[in-house]
RNA sequence: GAUCUCGUAGCUCAGUCGGUAGAGCAUUUGACUUUUAAUCAAAGGGUCCCGGGUUCGAGCCCCGGCGGGAUCACCA
């Protein structure tokens, strides 16, 4: 391996770190007792008359961190260092880091070799001392102990503030942030935020969730049938079985027998794959959150949904008014309820209710959308609805009653003769959620089942697998029940303003590093 | 998969008409006991993504490849 300037370095002084007797690896655990944020945040002091100051809390302080500046002043040096929750200044003396006895001979090494020529940007350290406020107001750690806990033997990207904020230097190649998010996380304050939003918003989805009774749980990532959505999967094969089994591209299929089974309320946060492009908004594994409840429909859906909404806009942003790129999104319930068909004569003034596929065609024609002739009526007002009104509802919408060919898991519509009872909410131009009133007519079921397996005969890789398992659970009886998708990447990139799932995923899809 | 675009020091970036490879930070050496983008003085550091071609001469022009980003197609 070749090894630039300041690896070498690094590697000598380790070396010489050892030569000192001291472990740059050392095992035991380091007693924390404050963090840097809470420091800054709580530490008091008052200045007496006599102009001495009176120090009033964290006088006995041990902390961790990493090194992530260092500005020496002679025979004192200042240290920046970052915990889990952010940097604090360290104030080193070197006479008070000496060994020996003050009043004769004094060993100043540890200060002079090790503090100053030794430690680098990047090594972890555990420090003791007391906490003050320097000249220039900033509270600082003034250091009584300092005890090497990692070496690093990497030089970290240096990224520079100043007063007013400016940002010099910053890490920003994609690339390399992408591929050692662990680098990104350490020198870009703004990512882990990203990530500790996500992680709130899912906090909040769960507990709108548990305290409404629902329950939830875990359903097979490797299926034999893989069921629940119109997608090409990914395949893999089990040695034991001599079995292809596939990657889920969703657990719809899974919750709903367990509706069946007697449980009233489900849900679970689905890691599904999909073997398909890559794009900013598209990953080839991604986060769902399904979840279905017996006794529903797709009505008390909206409102459910709009109700979590709600809560999880309050709860990851503190406000229903969200700011998203240039626009401000509210998720105060209740949200706009609008029928596909409608959408689509208010953004083209086109009424195509009760159109035929030609008369559709037509229409679509018209409007320059491409269309072939595998394109049959549902598949039509689909592409109708994309191109020419999804990007109006930026605020969110719920986009109603789509027709039946796009939705063989839905019961048709009680009133609507050709249409089912679905909605996509949109959010910000695009589909954030998709919900119904779930088929539960094993009849019916195995139809639009059989209709899905002759699209596959035709050459249609997406479409549908028979799952006959699936409708033998039907069979033995499914509750009404409403259901509910959501895309959690999609949602943690409105909630968080950022334009690409990259920003809002650890580790990214990436085609894999030559090393 | 298609089109456009980018790839130069550890990081962020300049690099003119094709003529000896540049800056800031980081690193090394020295000064400085309340600094904070610390400052001051000096020094070192390069497979210019890879492979071909044109040319007396290529970081720069041409061709191919690899990797990233953006747009589009498919999809959530």
């Amino acid at each position: 391996m070749q090894l630039s300037e300041q690896e070498i370095v690094r590697r000598e002084n380790l070396q010489k770190i050892r030569e000192m007797g001291i472990d740059p690896y050392p095992p035991e655990a380091w007693p924390i007792n404050a963090y840097a944020a809470a420091i800054k945040a709580n530490y008091q002091e008052e200045v007496l008359e006599d102009g001495t100051k009176n120090r009033l809390n964290y006088q006995d302080v041990c902390v961790a961190g990493r090194i992530m500046a260092q500005r020496e002043a002679g025979k004192a040096m200042f240290m920046n260092i970052q915990d889990s929750t952010g940097q604090i200044q360290l104030y080193l003396r070197r006479n008070e880091l000496a060994a020996g006895d003050p009043a004769g001979e004094q060993d100043f090494s540890f200060f002079d070799v090790l503090i100053k020529k030794l430690l680098d940007i990047g090594d972890f350290i555990g420090v003791k001392g007391y906490v003050f406020n320097t000249k220039t107001g900033e509270t600082s750690i003034h250091v009584t102990e300092l005890k090497l806990l990692a070496k690093a033997l990497r030089p970290l990207p240096v990224v520079k503030k100043d007063a007013e904020g400016n940002v010099f230097d910053a890490f920003t190649d994609p690339e390399l942030r992408y591929r050692m998010r662990y680098v990104d996380l350490i020198v870009n304050p703004e990512v882990k935020e990203t990530f500790l939003k996500r992680t709130k918003m899912i906090a909040s989805i769960r507990q709108f969730l548990n305290e409404r009774g629902a329950l939830e749980v875990d359903t097979p990532v490797l299926q034999a049938i893989p069921g629940g959505a119109a997608a090409r999967p990914f395949i893999t094969h089990h040695n034991a079985l001599d079995i292809p089994l596939y990657l889920r591209i969703a657990n719809e299929l899974y919750l709903k027998r367990l509706i069946v089974g007697g449980f009233e309320w489900v849900y679970e946060f689905s890691r599904n794959f999909r073997n398909e492009g890559m794009d900013r908004t598209h990953n080839p594994e991604f986060t769902v959150l399904e979840f279905y409840t017996a006794y529903k429909d797709y009505f008390w859906m909206m409102e459910t949904t709009e109700k979590m909404m709600e809560k999880v806009a309050l709860d990851t942003c503190g406000t229903t008014d969200v700011q998203v790129g240039d626009k401000v999104l509210s998720f105060k319930a209740p949200f706009k309820r609008v029928s596909i068909l409608e959408a689509i004569q208010e953004h083209t003034g086109i009424d195509v209710s009760g159109m035929d596929e030609a008369g559709l065609r037509d229409v679509c024609k018209k409007l320059h959308i491409a269309v072939d002739n595998s394109m049959g009526k549902g598949k039509l007002i689909d592409e109708l609805f994309s191109e020419k009104a999804e990007k109006h509802y930026i605020q969110p919408t719920f986009i109603t009653d789509y027709p039946v060919e796009m939705s063989p898991l839905t019961k048709r519509h009680r009133s609507k003769p050709g249409l089912v009872e679905r909605f996509e909410l949109m959010v910000n131009g695009k589909e954030v959620a998709n919900a119904y009133t779930e088929l539960n007519d094993p009849i019916d079921q195995r139809e639009r089942f059989e209709e899905q397996a002759r699209l596959m005969e035709r050459g249609d890789d997406e479409a549908m697998f028979i799952d006959h398992d699936f409708l033998r659970a039907m069979e033995y009886g499914m509750p009404p029940m409403s259901g509910i998708g959501f895309g959690i990447d999609r949602l943690v990139m409105l909630f968080a303003n950022q334009a690409s799932i990259q920003e809002v995923l650890f580790f990214p899809q990436m085609r894999p590093e030559v090393f």
